[in-house]
DNA sequence: ATTTCACTTGACATGATTTGTCAAATATAA
DNA sequence: TTATATTTGACAAATCATGTCAAGTGAAAT
């Protein structure tokens, strides 16, 4: 057993990626999501975040999962947004059971 | 075993009922938050949402565990945020394991 | 070495959201 | 009615989100 250091593998990073692989262009892609390229780059780079509508784009023409990439989006920006809480656990814990509440009474937004 | 409907506590209705249980008139708790009671007001009845500030300092002066106060508020935000997901459930899994890798890893917003 | 191409960077614009103020309206009780 | 507490909605200011644009960088080809 040898001791690793695990990588969190970002979103932007996950695009940049399956961009390259498929031989795309930063200017084709963001073409397509209707955003100027610059905005992509710096998705990808993890200087600006996506929209969700963004991600969206991007499953359809990176030929990657939807609803993966929205989980890793999603969490990702939920992650950041308590990491530097003491209680973040616990937050994760109850939240869990909030949204099961607001799930099962159909709350309205 | 009856079958009951279960209610979801907010952050509102946790200060509004100590508040009033302990005999405070929105003004006064408001001038220590150092907001307008207007505010206090709308925040009670979840008509906005407090800052980080608000919850420590409605905690001191209502004499609730800052912990708890903070983690309801905190899961209360996620829980509405992510609750018209499908995914909401995988969503904060995820999200726990990257705020294990962010926390293990000191990573600087 | 110059040109070309993909990408990066930072200044800026604009609109949405947040966070608050204020005063009038309402409700409750003396 | 009067006094007090709360609620409401119009408004203002600050902040954040989202995007444009053009100049800058770096690397490869000629």
């Amino acid at each position: 057993m040898s001791s690793e250091i695990i990588h969190m593998v970002t979103v932007g990073q996950i695009i940049r990626a399956k961009r390259e692989s498929l031989g795309l262009l930063l200017r084709h892609v963001a073409s397509y999501l209707d955003i100027d390229q610059a905005i992509l780059s710096k998705i990808e780079r993890n200087e600006r975040k996506p929209t969700k509508d963004n991600i969206i784009k991007l499953a359809e023409i990176l030929n990657l999962d939807k609803e993966d990439l929205l989980v890793q989006f999603i969490s990702e920006r939920i992650a950041y947004e308590i990491a530097d809480e003491e209680c973040a656990s616990k937050v994760l814990k109850v939240a869990e059971e909030k949204v099961k509440y607001l799930k099962s009474n159909l709350v309205k937004k």
